[in-house]
DNA sequence: GCGACAATAAGACTTAATCCTAATATTATC
DNA sequence: GATAATATTAGGATTAAGTCTTATTGTCGC
């Protein structure tokens, strides 16, 4: 199955290029809407979970809705309960950890996902007083 | 908020302890639904969030449907792509990355999800032969 | 340029999960 | 045990993320 390289697709993968957050797909789909009025839903969907399966975009599964990282390389997050803000955590991946789960249990494992859970900095202080 | 008592809430309990695999909210209301026709979805969504927010069971989140687990203490998982099934990780929780991201980032971190996706012994066999 | 077929638009559809309200059950107090 | 206060429930409507379907369109090898 040759993929074809199409309009929509890139400017998918500008959008989310184009931003340093992590934006769900309906926020990508209305990004992408402003400069194509005609794309679809399930195109957004579709080529963002085709970019993620290719190793061009990361995907981030949280609550409420997925979200979408320009970065390539296999990295953990930060999840604000309070918020829903999404971060890059600062921690290298773990890469031994694969290896060794793989030897433990006869999964063949492709890679783990870490998100660490909490408040924000803003969220934290909004508690405090609220 | 005092915690009442309910019987729906112990069911609901009990239906999870009972299951050694990492059941989803649906699969568990229709275990309770076994012992009491009557219970709605609604009263098992919720008392399974109640129950995983005091800690007496533990919230899995995975792709498609949400799962509970009987175990009580942080612990990471194995997730089948292909299949969907899911498996506790023989690897422990990892108290001190908690730490180090906190002392990093201004986050109040409360705790970290870790998910190893890859193929479980079943699912390699099929995708060899399959 | 032409043809094969990958990809799209549009919107219906699926499904997990939440929300709403009146009715009910639990707990503390008597 | 009765009573009052209120947390919780049943039932079903509702929401929202995401998927699927079909006719149509766009891409790319030749």
């Amino acid at each position: 199955m040759p993929r074809k390289n199409t309009k929509q697709r890139q400017l998918i993968l500008e959008a989310v290029r184009s931003r340093a957050d992590h934006p769900s797909a309906d926020e990508i789909y209305l990004d992408v809407r402003e400069r194509d009025s005609r794309i679809s839903r399930g195109t957004v969907y579709r080529n963002l979970s085709i970019l993620a399966e290719s190793g061009e975009i990361t995907h981030v599964k949280v609550p409420s809705a997925d979200r979408y990282d320009l970065r390539r390389e296999k990295h953990y997050h930060l999840f604000c309960t309070r918020c829903g803000a999404v971060y890059d955590a600062p921690m290298p991946y773990q890469e031994e950890y694969d290896l060794s789960v793989e030897a433990a249990t006869g999964f063949r494992i492709q890679r783990h996902r870490t998100i660490f859970e909490g408040l924000c900095a803003g969220c934290q202080s909004q508690a405090a007083s609220g």
